[in-house]
DNA sequence: CGGATCGTTGATCAACTTCAACGGTCGTGG
DNA sequence: CCACGACCGTTGAAGTTGATCAACGATCCG
Protein backbone atom coordinates (compact mmCIF):
# COMPACT_ATOMS: atom_id res chain seq x y z
CA UNK A 1 0.00 0.00 0.00
CA UNK A 2 1.28 3.59 -0.79
CA UNK A 3 1.25 6.46 1.21
CA UNK A 4 -1.79 8.07 -0.71
CA UNK A 5 -3.71 4.98 -0.06
CA UNK A 6 -3.23 4.59 3.56
CA UNK A 7 -3.84 8.54 3.72
CA UNK A 8 -7.05 8.12 1.57
CA UNK A 9 -8.51 5.07 4.18
CA UNK A 10 -7.18 7.38 7.26
CA UNK A 11 -9.60 10.00 5.93
CA UNK A 12 -12.58 7.90 4.32
CA UNK A 13 -12.99 6.10 8.13
CA UNK A 14 -14.09 9.77 9.19
CA UNK A 15 -15.36 10.97 5.87
CA UNK A 16 -16.92 8.28 3.40
CA UNK A 17 -18.10 11.07 1.30
CA UNK A 18 -14.82 12.41 0.40
CA UNK A 19 -14.04 11.68 -3.30
CA UNK A 20 -10.66 10.69 -4.46
CA UNK A 21 -10.29 14.00 -6.15
CA UNK A 22 -10.80 16.12 -2.54
CA UNK A 23 -8.50 13.53 -0.89
CA UNK A 24 -5.80 13.92 -3.47
CA UNK A 25 -6.25 17.71 -3.10
CA UNK A 26 -5.72 17.37 0.75
CA UNK A 27 -2.63 14.89 0.28
CA UNK A 28 -1.02 17.46 -1.73
CA UNK A 29 -0.92 19.78 1.59
CA UNK A 30 0.95 16.88 3.38
CA UNK A 31 4.75 16.37 2.83
CA UNK A 32 6.05 12.96 3.51
CA UNK A 33 9.22 12.40 5.76
CA UNK A 34 10.92 9.00 7.32
CA UNK A 35 11.91 9.71 11.43
CA UNK A 36 14.98 8.39 12.73
CA UNK A 37 14.34 6.58 16.22
CA UNK A 38 15.03 9.21 19.33
CA UNK A 39 14.18 12.17 16.78
CA UNK A 40 12.57 14.70 18.43
CA UNK A 41 9.50 16.47 15.63
CA UNK A 42 8.79 19.27 18.40
CA UNK A 43 10.69 20.84 20.76
CA UNK A 44 10.13 23.39 23.76
CA UNK A 45 10.08 26.72 23.01
CA UNK A 46 9.77 26.22 19.54
CA UNK A 47 5.91 26.87 17.72
CA UNK A 48 4.86 23.49 16.49
CA UNK A 49 4.13 24.47 13.42
CA UNK A 50 3.06 20.77 11.96
CA UNK A 51 0.43 18.00 13.01
CA UNK A 52 2.02 14.57 12.04
CA UNK A 53 0.01 11.61 11.12
CA UNK A 54 1.83 8.50 11.55
CA UNK A 55 1.83 6.52 8.34
CA UNK A 56 4.39 3.92 10.33
CA UNK A 57 5.98 3.86 13.37
CA UNK A 58 5.85 5.27 16.94
CA UNK A 59 5.59 8.57 18.83
CA UNK A 60 5.42 10.14 22.18
CA UNK A 61 4.61 13.02 23.52
CA UNK A 62 6.03 14.49 26.67
CA UNK A 63 6.80 17.32 29.12
CA UNK A 64 9.33 17.67 31.73
CA UNK A 65 8.69 18.54 35.11
CA UNK A 66 10.28 20.80 37.77
CA UNK A 67 11.97 17.76 39.31
CA UNK A 68 12.91 16.59 36.01
CA UNK A 69 10.98 13.63 35.80
CA UNK A 70 9.26 13.23 32.05
CA UNK A 71 5.10 12.50 31.88
CA UNK A 72 3.76 10.90 29.06
CA UNK A 73 0.93 13.44 27.62
CA UNK A 74 0.20 11.75 24.42
CA UNK A 75 0.78 8.48 22.42
CA UNK A 76 0.57 7.62 18.59
CA UNK A 77 1.32 4.87 16.35
CA UNK A 78 0.03 4.06 13.27
CA UNK A 79 -3.05 5.92 11.88
CA UNK A 80 -2.71 8.14 14.92
CA UNK A 81 -2.06 12.25 14.55
CA UNK A 82 0.51 13.83 17.20
CA UNK A 83 1.83 17.14 18.03
CA UNK A 84 1.99 19.25 20.53
CA UNK A 85 -1.73 19.97 20.64
CA UNK A 86 -1.70 23.55 22.70
CA UNK A 87 1.44 24.82 20.35
CA UNK A 88 0.14 24.09 16.77
CA UNK A 89 -3.60 25.56 17.56
CA UNK A 90 -2.41 28.49 19.27
CA UNK A 91 0.68 28.62 17.37
CA UNK A 92 2.58 29.26 20.68
CA UNK A 93 5.52 27.89 21.63
CA UNK A 94 5.43 24.19 22.53
CA UNK A 95 6.13 23.28 26.00
CA UNK A 96 6.54 19.46 25.10
CA UNK A 97 9.20 17.06 22.86
CA UNK A 98 7.56 14.56 20.64
CA UNK A 99 9.80 11.84 19.90
CA UNK A 100 9.78 9.20 17.50
CA UNK A 101 10.07 5.64 19.87
CA UNK A 102 10.76 3.88 16.44
CA UNK A 103 12.13 4.83 12.42
CA UNK A 104 9.15 5.81 11.22
CA UNK A 105 7.29 7.51 8.25
CA UNK A 106 4.87 10.66 8.88
CA UNK A 107 2.39 12.67 7.03
CA UNK A 108 3.55 16.22 7.83
CA UNK A 109 1.06 19.13 7.80
CA UNK A 110 1.82 22.95 7.98
CA UNK A 111 -0.39 25.05 10.14
CA UNK A 112 -0.60 27.46 6.90
CA UNK A 113 -1.58 24.23 4.79
CA UNK A 114 -4.21 23.01 6.79
CA UNK A 115 -5.99 26.35 7.43
CA UNK A 116 -5.90 26.87 3.57
CA UNK A 117 -7.01 23.97 3.22
CA UNK A 118 -10.08 24.38 5.73
CA UNK A 119 -10.52 27.77 3.49
CA UNK A 120 -10.76 26.05 -0.04
CA UNK A 121 -12.86 23.08 1.13
CA UNK A 122 -16.15 22.84 3.13
CA UNK A 123 -15.45 19.31 3.37
CA UNK A 124 -12.09 19.51 5.25
CA UNK A 125 -13.17 22.09 7.55
CA UNK A 126 -15.82 19.54 9.10
CA UNK A 127 -12.98 16.62 8.63
CA UNK A 128 -10.79 18.93 11.11
CA UNK A 129 -13.94 20.03 12.96
CA UNK A 130 -15.15 16.36 13.75
CA UNK A 131 -11.53 15.43 14.36
CA UNK A 132 -11.56 18.03 17.15
CA UNK A 133 -14.64 16.79 18.43
CA UNK A 134 -13.27 13.30 19.26
CA UNK A 135 -10.48 14.23 20.24
CA UNK A 136 -11.78 16.20 22.92
CA UNK A 137 -14.02 13.20 23.85
CA UNK A 138 -10.93 11.54 24.24
CA UNK A 139 -9.37 13.50 26.31
CA UNK A 140 -12.29 13.44 28.53
CA UNK A 141 -12.64 9.81 28.75
CA UNK A 142 -9.23 9.74 29.78
CA UNK A 143 -9.71 12.98 32.90
CA UNK A 144 -12.43 10.56 34.04
CA UNK A 145 -10.52 7.59 34.40
CA UNK A 146 -7.84 9.63 35.98
CA UNK A 147 -10.24 11.11 38.28
CA UNK A 148 -12.26 7.45 39.17
CA UNK A 149 -9.64 4.81 38.81
CA UNK A 150 -6.33 3.61 40.66
CA UNK A 151 -3.60 2.38 39.35
CA UNK A 152 -4.22 -1.09 38.47
CA UNK A 153 -7.41 -0.13 37.11
CA UNK A 154 -6.03 2.46 34.70
CA UNK A 155 -3.43 -0.45 33.15
CA UNK A 156 -6.16 -2.98 32.92
CA UNK A 157 -8.34 -1.38 30.88
CA UNK A 158 -5.81 0.54 28.89
CA UNK A 159 -4.56 -2.75 28.29
CA UNK A 160 -7.95 -3.77 27.23
CA UNK A 161 -8.59 -0.89 24.85
CA UNK A 162 -5.00 -0.40 23.27
CA UNK A 163 -3.55 -3.78 23.31
CA UNK A 164 -1.47 -2.76 20.25
CA UNK A 165 -0.24 0.25 22.07
CA UNK A 166 0.74 -1.59 25.12
CA UNK A 167 2.46 -4.53 22.82
CA UNK A 168 4.78 -1.43 21.60
CA UNK A 169 5.16 1.07 23.98
CA UNK A 170 8.30 0.45 26.27
CA UNK A 171 7.10 0.27 29.81
CA UNK A 172 8.45 3.36 31.05
CA UNK A 173 6.74 5.43 28.83
CA UNK A 174 3.33 3.28 29.41
CA UNK A 175 3.52 4.20 33.22
CA UNK A 176 4.04 7.80 32.51
CA UNK A 177 1.40 8.05 30.10
CA UNK A 178 -0.95 6.03 32.90
CA UNK A 179 0.24 8.20 35.45
CA UNK A 180 2.22 6.09 37.94
CA UNK A 181 6.36 5.16 38.00
CA UNK A 182 7.84 2.34 35.76
CA UNK A 183 8.75 0.18 39.00
CA UNK A 184 4.75 0.41 39.93
CA UNK A 185 3.54 -0.69 36.49
CA UNK A 186 6.45 -3.31 36.72
CA UNK A 187 4.43 -4.66 40.16
CA UNK A 188 1.08 -4.15 38.86
CA UNK A 189 1.68 -6.50 36.05
CA UNK A 190 3.66 -9.39 38.21
CA UNK A 191 0.82 -9.01 40.40
CA UNK A 192 3.25 -8.30 43.22
CA UNK A 193 0.86 -6.03 45.05
CA UNK A 194 1.24 -6.34 48.30
CA UNK A 195 -2.20 -7.07 49.86
CA UNK A 196 -2.88 -6.67 53.55
CA UNK A 197 -3.29 -9.45 55.87
CA UNK B 1 -28.50 42.98 28.88
CA UNK B 2 -31.31 41.03 27.16
CA UNK B 3 -30.10 37.36 26.17
CA UNK B 4 -29.33 37.96 22.62
CA UNK B 5 -27.08 40.69 23.12
CA UNK B 6 -25.34 38.39 25.74
CA UNK B 7 -25.41 35.97 22.68
CA UNK B 8 -23.82 38.54 20.46
CA UNK B 9 -21.45 39.56 22.67
CA UNK B 10 -20.41 35.80 23.42
CA UNK B 11 -20.03 34.41 19.74
CA UNK B 12 -18.36 37.81 18.85
CA UNK B 13 -15.61 36.79 20.97
CA UNK B 14 -14.69 33.13 19.14
CA UNK B 15 -16.03 34.76 15.80
CA UNK B 16 -16.03 38.81 15.13
CA UNK B 17 -16.17 38.76 11.63
CA UNK B 18 -19.92 37.36 12.68
CA UNK B 19 -22.39 39.58 11.17
CA UNK B 20 -25.53 40.52 13.17
CA UNK B 21 -27.76 38.45 10.93
CA UNK B 22 -25.89 35.16 11.06
CA UNK B 23 -25.71 35.66 14.75
CA UNK B 24 -29.55 36.20 15.20
CA UNK B 25 -29.51 33.21 12.55
CA UNK B 26 -27.85 31.08 15.35
CA UNK B 27 -29.71 32.43 18.11
CA UNK B 28 -33.33 31.44 16.73
CA UNK B 29 -32.02 27.47 17.23
CA UNK B 30 -31.44 28.11 21.03
CA UNK B 31 -34.23 27.86 23.42
CA UNK B 32 -33.64 30.06 26.64
CA UNK B 33 -35.15 28.05 30.05
CA UNK B 34 -34.39 28.95 33.21
CA UNK B 35 -33.22 25.95 35.61
CA UNK B 36 -33.47 25.90 39.27
CA UNK B 37 -30.89 24.68 41.59
CA UNK B 38 -30.37 21.16 41.97
CA UNK B 39 -32.43 20.80 38.75
CA UNK B 40 -30.31 18.06 36.65
CA UNK B 41 -30.43 18.37 32.55
CA UNK B 42 -28.47 15.88 31.66
CA UNK B 43 -28.66 12.02 33.42
CA UNK B 44 -27.28 8.76 32.86
CA UNK B 45 -28.79 6.34 30.78
CA UNK B 46 -30.19 9.39 28.63
CA UNK B 47 -28.87 11.01 25.26
CA UNK B 48 -27.94 14.21 25.75
CA UNK B 49 -29.80 15.91 23.13
CA UNK B 50 -28.45 19.18 23.95
CA UNK B 51 -25.69 21.43 24.58
CA UNK B 52 -26.27 24.45 26.81
CA UNK B 53 -24.59 27.51 27.07
CA UNK B 54 -24.97 28.99 30.71
CA UNK B 55 -26.00 32.78 30.61
CA UNK B 56 -25.88 33.00 34.13
CA UNK B 57 -26.06 30.70 36.73
CA UNK B 58 -23.53 27.37 37.69
CA UNK B 59 -23.35 24.03 36.38
CA UNK B 60 -21.48 20.99 37.75
CA UNK B 61 -21.22 17.62 35.32
CA UNK B 62 -20.18 14.46 37.26
CA UNK B 63 -19.98 10.45 37.54
CA UNK B 64 -20.37 8.73 40.24
CA UNK B 65 -17.93 5.54 40.39
CA UNK B 66 -18.61 2.04 41.57
CA UNK B 67 -17.99 3.45 45.59
CA UNK B 68 -20.66 5.90 44.99
CA UNK B 69 -18.32 8.48 45.37
CA UNK B 70 -18.74 11.16 42.61
CA UNK B 71 -16.16 13.55 40.33
CA UNK B 72 -16.52 16.20 39.26
CA UNK B 73 -15.74 16.26 35.33
CA UNK B 74 -16.52 19.44 34.06
CA UNK B 75 -17.78 23.04 35.49
CA UNK B 76 -19.72 25.74 34.44
CA UNK B 77 -20.69 29.63 35.00
CA UNK B 78 -21.52 32.22 32.94
CA UNK B 79 -20.31 32.23 29.44
CA UNK B 80 -19.33 28.12 29.21
CA UNK B 81 -21.06 25.52 27.68
CA UNK B 82 -21.52 22.32 29.28
CA UNK B 83 -22.99 19.43 28.78
CA UNK B 84 -22.23 15.57 28.42
CA UNK B 85 -19.37 15.78 25.73
CA UNK B 86 -19.20 11.96 25.01
CA UNK B 87 -23.15 11.41 25.01
CA UNK B 88 -23.87 14.62 22.94
CA UNK B 89 -20.99 14.75 20.29
CA UNK B 90 -21.77 10.97 19.78
CA UNK B 91 -25.58 10.75 20.44
CA UNK B 92 -25.12 8.03 22.92
CA UNK B 93 -26.34 7.45 26.49
CA UNK B 94 -24.89 9.63 29.15
CA UNK B 95 -22.99 8.80 31.82
CA UNK B 96 -22.70 11.99 33.79
CA UNK B 97 -25.32 14.20 35.77
CA UNK B 98 -25.27 17.89 34.58
CA UNK B 99 -26.77 19.62 37.67
CA UNK B 100 -27.67 23.28 38.36
CA UNK B 101 -25.79 24.42 41.91
CA UNK B 102 -27.68 27.95 41.18
CA UNK B 103 -30.79 29.19 39.73
CA UNK B 104 -29.89 29.57 36.37
CA UNK B 105 -30.68 30.72 32.84
CA UNK B 106 -29.26 28.91 29.58
CA UNK B 107 -29.30 28.55 26.29
CA UNK B 108 -30.16 25.14 24.83
CA UNK B 109 -28.65 23.99 21.40
CA UNK B 110 -30.36 20.39 20.59
CA UNK B 111 -27.72 18.32 18.35
CA UNK B 112 -30.25 18.31 15.06
CA UNK B 113 -30.56 22.20 15.36
CA UNK B 114 -26.60 22.56 15.70
CA UNK B 115 -25.98 19.90 13.09
CA UNK B 116 -28.84 22.55 10.48
CA UNK B 117 -26.82 25.47 11.72
CA UNK B 118 -23.74 24.31 10.68
CA UNK B 119 -25.08 23.00 7.10
CA UNK B 120 -26.41 26.37 6.65
CA UNK B 121 -23.30 28.04 7.28
CA UNK B 122 -19.92 28.03 6.92
CA UNK B 123 -19.02 30.52 9.36
CA UNK B 124 -20.81 28.31 12.42
CA UNK B 125 -19.00 25.44 10.84
CA UNK B 126 -15.79 27.01 11.94
CA UNK B 127 -17.20 28.66 15.07
CA UNK B 128 -17.59 25.16 16.48
CA UNK B 129 -14.47 23.56 14.98
CA UNK B 130 -12.69 26.66 16.92
CA UNK B 131 -14.87 25.75 19.95
CA UNK B 132 -13.92 22.12 19.71
CA UNK B 133 -9.91 22.88 19.58
CA UNK B 134 -10.07 24.46 22.26
CA UNK B 135 -11.70 22.34 24.60
CA UNK B 136 -9.52 19.77 23.39
CA UNK B 137 -6.72 21.74 24.29
CA UNK B 138 -8.23 23.16 27.87
CA UNK B 139 -8.58 19.30 28.51
CA UNK B 140 -5.24 18.95 27.52
CA UNK B 141 -4.00 21.18 29.97
CA UNK B 142 -5.83 19.54 32.16
CA UNK B 143 -4.25 15.91 31.93
CA UNK B 144 -0.62 18.33 31.98
CA UNK B 145 -1.49 19.29 35.54
CA UNK B 146 -2.81 15.81 36.91
CA UNK B 147 -0.16 14.54 35.69
CA UNK B 148 2.45 16.72 36.89
CA UNK B 149 1.09 18.82 40.31
CA UNK B 150 0.27 17.98 43.26
CA UNK B 151 -2.73 18.40 45.17
CA UNK B 152 -1.89 21.44 46.52
CA UNK B 153 0.03 23.21 43.47
CA UNK B 154 -3.05 21.85 41.12
CA UNK B 155 -5.54 23.92 43.80
CA UNK B 156 -3.37 27.34 43.47
CA UNK B 157 -2.94 27.18 40.17
CA UNK B 158 -6.72 26.91 39.88
CA UNK B 159 -7.44 29.86 42.06
CA UNK B 160 -4.80 32.00 40.10
CA UNK B 161 -6.39 30.80 36.65
CA UNK B 162 -9.44 30.66 37.63
CA UNK B 163 -10.29 32.96 40.80
CA UNK B 164 -14.75 33.48 40.31
CA UNK B 165 -14.96 29.86 39.35
CA UNK B 166 -13.26 28.80 43.13
CA UNK B 167 -15.65 31.87 44.78
CA UNK B 168 -18.74 30.59 43.25
CA UNK B 169 -17.96 26.41 43.48
CA UNK B 170 -18.78 24.81 47.28
CA UNK B 171 -15.79 23.38 48.66
CA UNK B 172 -16.69 19.71 47.62
CA UNK B 173 -17.43 20.26 44.14
CA UNK B 174 -13.72 21.74 43.33
CA UNK B 175 -12.23 19.04 45.48
CA UNK B 176 -13.77 16.48 43.66
CA UNK B 177 -12.94 18.75 40.44
CA UNK B 178 -9.34 18.80 41.55
CA UNK B 179 -8.84 15.18 41.92
CA UNK B 180 -9.26 15.05 45.80
CA UNK B 181 -11.06 15.50 48.94
CA UNK B 182 -13.30 17.86 50.63
CA UNK B 183 -10.93 17.03 53.91
CA UNK B 184 -7.63 17.44 52.09
CA UNK B 185 -8.52 20.58 50.35
CA UNK B 186 -9.87 22.02 53.16
CA UNK B 187 -6.77 20.80 54.84
CA UNK B 188 -4.52 22.57 52.25
CA UNK B 189 -6.81 25.96 52.33
CA UNK B 190 -5.89 26.12 56.39
CA UNK B 191 -2.14 24.96 55.87
CA UNK B 192 -2.79 22.42 57.85
CA UNK B 193 -0.84 19.90 55.89
CA UNK B 194 1.97 18.18 58.21
CA UNK B 195 5.08 19.00 57.64
CA UNK B 196 7.84 16.67 58.40
CA UNK B 197 10.10 17.81 61.31
C1' DC C 1 32.41 -7.37 24.44
C1' DG C 2 30.89 -3.59 27.15
C1' DG C 3 28.34 0.19 28.31
C1' DA C 4 23.78 2.11 27.95
C1' DT C 5 19.11 1.29 28.39
C1' DC C 6 15.23 -0.95 30.30
C1' DG C 7 12.94 -3.74 33.69
C1' DT C 8 12.58 -6.07 38.48
C1' DT C 9 12.35 -6.45 43.38
C1' DG C 10 12.16 -5.24 48.23
C1' DA C 11 12.43 -1.75 51.97
C1' DT C 12 11.18 2.57 53.41
C1' DC C 13 8.62 6.84 52.97
C1' DA C 14 5.30 10.51 51.62
C1' DA C 15 0.96 12.08 49.85
C1' DC C 16 -3.36 11.63 50.23
C1' DT C 17 -7.62 9.00 51.87
C1' DT C 18 -10.63 7.21 55.20
C1' DC C 19 -12.97 7.44 59.29
C1' DA C 20 -15.01 9.66 63.04
C1' DA C 21 -16.60 13.38 65.57
C1' DC C 22 -18.04 17.87 65.71
C1' DG C 23 -19.60 22.92 64.45
C1' DG C 24 -21.85 26.16 61.59
C1' DT C 25 -25.33 27.61 58.45
C1' DC C 26 -29.11 27.40 55.53
C1' DG C 27 -33.76 26.56 54.20
C1' DT C 28 -38.10 24.56 54.89
C1' DG C 29 -42.23 22.90 57.29
C1' DG C 30 -44.89 23.38 61.31
C1' DC D 1 -40.53 32.80 63.01
C1' DC D 2 -38.48 29.29 65.09
C1' DA D 3 -36.68 24.62 65.22
C1' DC D 4 -34.82 20.94 63.28
C1' DG D 5 -32.66 18.35 60.00
C1' DA D 6 -29.81 18.39 55.90
C1' DC D 7 -25.89 20.00 54.08
C1' DC D 8 -21.26 21.73 54.17
C1' DG D 9 -16.87 22.40 56.14
C1' DT D 10 -13.10 21.39 59.82
C1' DT D 11 -9.89 18.77 62.45
C1' DG D 12 -7.06 14.96 63.98
C1' DA D 13 -5.74 9.95 64.02
C1' DA D 14 -5.02 5.99 61.55
C1' DG D 15 -4.68 3.63 57.21
C1' DT D 16 -3.43 2.92 52.00
C1' DT D 17 -1.74 3.71 47.74
C1' DG D 18 1.76 4.51 45.18
C1' DA D 19 6.56 7.01 45.11
C1' DT D 20 11.31 6.91 46.12
C1' DC D 21 15.57 4.74 46.76
C1' DA D 22 18.87 1.33 45.99
C1' DA D 23 20.66 -2.69 44.09
C1' DC D 24 20.66 -5.87 40.78
C1' DG D 25 19.46 -8.53 36.17
C1' DA D 26 18.55 -8.75 31.32
C1' DT D 27 18.98 -7.24 26.76
C1' DC D 28 20.30 -4.76 23.00
C1' DC D 29 23.25 -2.46 19.98
C1' DG D 30 27.40 -0.44 18.43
Amino acid sequence: MNTFDFFLTHVRKRMPLLTVAEAEMMFASFREKRVKKRQLIVQPGFVARSRHLVVKGAFRAYVVDEKGEDRTIQLAIDDWWITDYNSYVFQAPATMFVVALEDSIILELGYEEEQSLKNSSRLVETFFRIKAERWAAFLQRRIIAGLTQSAEERYLDFLEKYPLLVQRMPQYVLASYLGMTTEFLSKIRHHKLKKKS
